[in-house]
DNA sequence: GCCAACGTTGGC
DNA sequence: GCCAACGTTGGC
């Protein structure tokens, strides 16, 4: 029951088509209205991914070579992934802001670095991300979104307009950055501060080998299985 | 393909 | 707003 709520079910009443992406420029009517977005239903849905189900590694591949993989590729294990948004200053993106996007969904673009592009390109439908706020006065987890698109071309980097955004040496024949749909699952009772998840991140603690503490530029990073889990019991 | 200079991130 | 860490760029 929870799975129809929080599995890939839910994709099947609101699939993220490009009419809805077209009619997210608009304010939309609360058709994704939270019914029961409970912190348990989340854990059931971690709970039933396998345990023992890999990291997904940092890839190194080409766009080309991954949609190959995809293709090829069995149903997968569900993965899990933090990405990062500014909690403050004049980029911010928040966790309320998601929570006030029609359909709580929103584009994940803008990102400009390569190894954080990879992990991008690897994000499947139906995996999960922590959502993170840097660069503000509390640092730290505050919700948990799904995986609604898979990567597709992020068109902000043709914009000569968008100084943040363009990329002058990306055309549509070759471009060179991507983005994946977002929508927002929990918002969580607290944050939890940057600061908190430190401690356990000494070694052997649960949250030993989290790349939020040894590569901390890295704005979409994968997450293991175990650290996820574990974060999602301390809310 | 090395590596110094440079720019950006992000905790503090 | 400081500054350490580190990714990117570009000269060679």
């Amino acid at each position: 029951m929870l799975g129809t709520i929080f599995g890939t079910g839910l994709l099947f009443l609101v699939p993220v088509t490009p009419t809805l992406m077209k009619l997210r420029k608009r304010s939309l009517p609360g058709t994704c209205a939270a019914s029961s977005r409970r912190a348990g239903a989340v854990r059931a849905q971690v709970e039933r991914s396998s345990p023992e189900a890999e990291a997904v590694q940092l890839p190194d591949r080409s766009a080309e070579k991954i949609q190959k993989h995809r293709l090829g590729a069995k149903k997968h294990a569900v993965a899990y992934y933090l990405v990062k948004s500014e909690g403050s200053g004049p980029r911010k993106f928040t966790v309320d802001d998601l929570a006030a996007s029609p359909l709580r969904c929103t584009s994940w673009d803008g990102v400009r670095n390569f190894q954080a592009r990879n992990v991008l390109l690897s994000m499947q439908l139906g995996d999960f991300a922590l959502f993170y706020h840097s660069n503000c006065k509390q640092a730290g987890i505050v919700g948990i979104v799904e995986i609604v698109r898979e990567a597709y071309v992020d068109q902000t980097q043709f914009d000569s307009t968008d100084s943040e955004a363009y990329d002058p040496r990306a055309t549509p024949d070759k471009p060179r950055w991507y983005a994946v749909d977002v929508k927002l699952q929990l918002k969580l009772p607290r944050p939890i501060p940057f600061e908190e998840l430190k401690q356990y991140a000494t070694p052997g603690g649960p949250l030993d080998g989290m790349l939020l503490f040894s590569q901390a530029r890295l704005s979409v990073q994968p997450v293991r299985p175990e650290h996820f889990r574990f974060i999602l019991g301390l809310f």
